[in-house]
RNA sequence: UGGUCUAUGGUGUAACUGGCAACACGUCUGGUUUUGGUCCAGAAGAGUCUAGGUUCGAGCCCUAGUAGACCAACCA
C-alpha cells in the first residue's frame, strides 16, 4: 500500500498551492528538528513521517536537525537513540544538521539586532522580567533597560559571552512590543547565560540561544522551505516570521512555519517530561521498556515500523485536537504481523496431558505450516508424543456448549496432530487440575486425508511435547494507564491512574524450533497472540515479549 | 487588551472548494476456517456545536453566539 498517492491534506495542500503559485519545486525542503533531550515517542512518528512523506512525494530533500540549544538537558545519548529510532523506522534524511552548528552566526545576527536597536542586554532577575509581561489580558510594562544604548548593549552582549558574568544575572531581550496581545512577542529573551558544558561545543560558549530565536534562523540558513510543527507553536509564528525579516537576509527565500495537531493516544501519555517521570518513579525499567510509547519500547514490543507508520497515516494530519484510539494502533500492528509472523506452539499455563492409548515411548514428526497466510513460509516438524503440555484454560471438567475446548466426554483436535478425547482429570490437594487423560483417534490424523481426519470438532487447541519442549520465559505486558485520558484529568497527577498491573513474567513450555530465531523476530504463538524474541534472549535462556493478544471474539462475551 | 486556533457517527479522518455526508477503527449479525485468529457477506450508528443570513441549493460562504485548546520558562 502506497503512503504518499491519496489525496492531499491541508499540509500537502498548502505546498502544492505554493507550487502552484510559482515556487519553484526544487526549492523544497523539510526538516525534523527533535531537541535531544528524551527519547522518541509515537507522537514523534507522526511528525517524522509527515516530513519524510512529503519529502517523497514533492521529491524534496528532508534534514534532521538537532534543536540542541539547551545543554543542561541534552546529551549525545540522545542524539544516538534519535538517529537510530528513525533509521529503524524506515527513513533517510539528506543531512544531519544541529543548531548548535550554527550558534556562530546567531551571534553575528544578534550584534546586528542590538546594533539597530532592536534589542538589549536586561540585568534583571527573571521574576522580575516575568512580572513585567503583564498577562494575557493586561499590557506588560517596559523593561528599564530598554532603551539602553546599542553601545552599552554591545559591550555588555559581549562581556556575556566572554564568561565575564555570572549565570542568570544578564539576558538579551529583543525589542518588539510590551503591549502585544502576543505574549511571546512582549520582548522575549533570545540568549542566556548558561555556564553548562555542550555535548557538541563544549566550554566553547556560555551564552545560548533560546527556541524562538534559533528555530527560523536555522531553518533559513539551511533553506527549509515549509517549517512544519505542532499546534501550541502557533503563537510562535509571529515572532518567527519577526526574526526572519530583522536580520539580513540570505540569497534564498524564507521558510514558512505551518502548524498541525499533535498525535494523541488513548490509555497512555505521550510528553517527554511524564515519560521521564515513569522511568523515575520505577513504574518501568528504561525508554525502552515494552510498555513505553517511545519508539524504543514499541520496538522491543514488538511493534513494526510498517506498522507505525500505517498508523500515523490512517490516524491523518489535521488541526483538531484528538485522542485517537489504541485500538487502531493494535489493528495496525495485528495487520502487519498476521501476514509477517511465523506461527509456533508455546503452552503459557501447562497442564499435562496424557493420551493413555499412545504408544508409550514413541514420539512422532507432525508437519505444520509456519504461516497459513503465507504458503511461502513453508512448513515445519513437531515432535509429538504421549505425554504432552496444554493450556490450562484449554481445559475444563464440565462446560457449556458455548465452550469450544476439552472437556470430560468430548472431543477436540490438537493443533496439526490427532482427535483426541477427555478421558479422567487428576487434581492436587488445592483441587487445581494437574493432568488430564485421554485417548486418540489414530486414524484421525491431520492432513492424512483419511476420513476420520476430516472429521468435524468442535474446536482445535494448542500443545508442546514434554519431552521435548524448552523452558523459556515470557513478559506479559498490559496498557500502562487504566483510564482512557491519563493526560487530561485537571485535579488528579496522570501517576493517579497507573495500573499497577502492567507486567507479568511466566515460565512457558514451548516447542524446540524456537531456540533458533533471532532477537527481534515476530512470531505467533499459535491461539495466544503475537510476540517477539526479546533483545536479551538466548539459546539457553530464551525470552519472549508479548506484543498483543490476537483479537479475541469470545472471551469478551463471557 | 486579550489574542489565536478548532468544532462532521463512539474514535480518527474525507467530502473534487456550494450539489444525495464517505472511508478506516470499534460495535453487532451471519458464513468459511485444523488459531474463538485471518478471510467473506451484511447491519446499526452522524444529518455536520447553536441561531440567523446569502443561495434554486450550505458541512463548506457571511454574522452573532456557545464549547474546547493554546499563549504570561533565562524549556523546546
Amino acid at each position: 500500500m502506497s503512503e504518499t498517492t491519496d489525496s492531499l491534506h491541508f499540509i500537502e495542500q498548502i505546498i502544492q498551492d505554493d507550487l502552484d503559485a510559482g515556487f519553484p519545486s526544487k526549492e523544497l525542503r523539510f526538516r525534523f528538528p527533535p531537541e535531544p533531550n528524551g527519547y522518541l515517542h509515537i507522537g514523534h512518528v507522526k511528525a517524522i513521517a509527515l516530513n519524510f512523506n512529503l519529502g517523497k512525494r514533492f521529491g524534496a530533500p528532508v534534514n534532521l536537525r538537532f534543536d540542541d540549544t539547551n545543554p543542561a538537558k541534552e546529551s549525545i545519548e540522545y542524539v544516538n537513540a534519535i538517529k537510530k529510532d528513525i533509521q529503524w523506522l524506515g527513513y533517510q534524511w539528506d543531512k544531519e544538521c544541529y543548531a548548535s552548528d550554527y550558534f556562530e552566526q546567531l551571534f553575528v545576527w544578534a550584534n546586528e539586532l542590538i546594533n539597530s536597536g532592536l534589542a538589549y542586554v536586561d540585568s534583571q532577575n527573571s521574576e522580575d522580567i516575568a512580572s513585567q509581561k503583564g498577562t494575557p489580558t493586561q499590557a506588560g510594562t517596559n523593561s528599564p533597560f530598554r532603551d539602553t544604548p546599542p553601545e552599552v548593549n554591545s559591550r555588555l552582549f559581549k562581556e556575556m559571552a566572554e564568561g565575564k558574568h555570572k549565570e542568570g544575572s544578564f539576558v538579551l531581550r529583543a525589542k518588539i512590543d510590551m503591549a502585544s496581545p502576543n505574549m511571546l512577542m512582549r520582548d522575549p529573551v533570545i540568549y542566556r547565560i548558561l555556564n553548562k558544558e555542550h555535548h557538541r561545543t563544549g566550554t566553547k560558549w556560555c551564552i545560548y540561544p533560546m527556541y524562538d530565536w534559533t528555530h527560523g534562523e536555522s531553518d533559513y540558513i539551511e533553506s527549509v522551505s515549509h517549517s512544519l510543527c505542532t499546534l501550541e507553536f502557533k503563537p510562535h509564528r509571529d515572532l518567527y516570521e519577526w526574526f526572519l525579516s530583522h536580520i539580513s537576509p540570505l540569497e534564498h527565500k524564507y521558510p514558512k512555519q505551518r502548524e498541525f495537531a499533535r498525535l494523541n493516544l488513548s490509555y497512555t501519555v505521550t510528553s517527554k517530561r511524564k515519560l521521564a517521570v515513569l522511568i523515575e518513579n520505577g513504574t518501568v525499567a528504561g525508554w525502552d521498556d515494552p510498555r513505553m510509547p517511545t519508539i524504543s519500547g514499541l520496538r522491543r514490543r514488538g511493534f513494526t515500523p510498517q506498522s507505525l507508520r500505517n498508523f500515523v497515516k490512517t490516524a491523518g494530519i489535521s488541526k483538531r485536537e484528538n485522542v485517537i484510539d489504541v485500538s487502531l494502533l493494535e489493528f495496525c500492528v495485528r495487520e502487519d504481523l498476521n501476514t509477517k509472523a511465523s506461527r509456533f506452539m508455546a503452552v503459557l499455563d501447562p497442564i499435562k496431558l496424557v493420551i493413555t492409548n499412545y504408544p508409550e515411548g514413541s514420539t512422532e514428526m507432525l508437519e505444520t505450516e509456519n504461516n497459513p497466510e503465507d504458503a511461502s513460509q513453508g512448513s515445519r516438524l513437531l515432535p509429538f508424543s504421549k505425554n504432552l503440555f496444554i493450556e490450562r484454560n484449554d481445559f475444563k471438567e464440565e462446560a457449556n456448549r458455548k465452550y469450544f475446548r476439552l472437556t470430560i466426554g468430548k472431543e477436540v483436535r490438537l493443533k496439526s496432530g490427532y482427535i483426541i478425547e477427555g478421558q479422567k482429570v487428576f487434581k492436587d490437594n488445592q483441587g487445581n487440575v494437574v493432568e488430564v487423560h485421554c485417548t486418540y483417534d489414530p486414524e484421525s490424523k491431520s492432513g492424512s486425508g483419511s476420513l476420520a481426519s476430516q472429521r468435524k470438532v468442535k474446536g482445535t487447541i494448542h500443545w508442546v511435547n514434554q519431552e521435548t519442549a524448552q523452558q523459556a520465559k515470557v513478559n506479559l505486558y498490559d496498557r500502562l494507564f487504566n483510564v482512557e485520558n491519563p493526560d487530561q484529568n485537571k485535579d488528579q497527577e496522570f501517576t493517579d491512574f497507573i495500573n499497577t498491573d502492567s507486567f507479568k513474567q511466566v515460565t512457558a513450555q514451548v516447542e524446540p524450533s524456537l531456540v533458533n530465531l533471532n532477537p527481534g523476530t515476530n512470531i505467533q504463538f499459535q491461539r495466544l497472540g503475537y510476540f517477539v524474541v526479546d533483545d536479551d534472549s538466548t539459546k539457553n535462556k530464551l525470552v519472549f515479549n508479548k506484543t498483543l493478544g490476537l483479537r479475541d471474539t469470545w472471551s469478551k462475551k463471557k
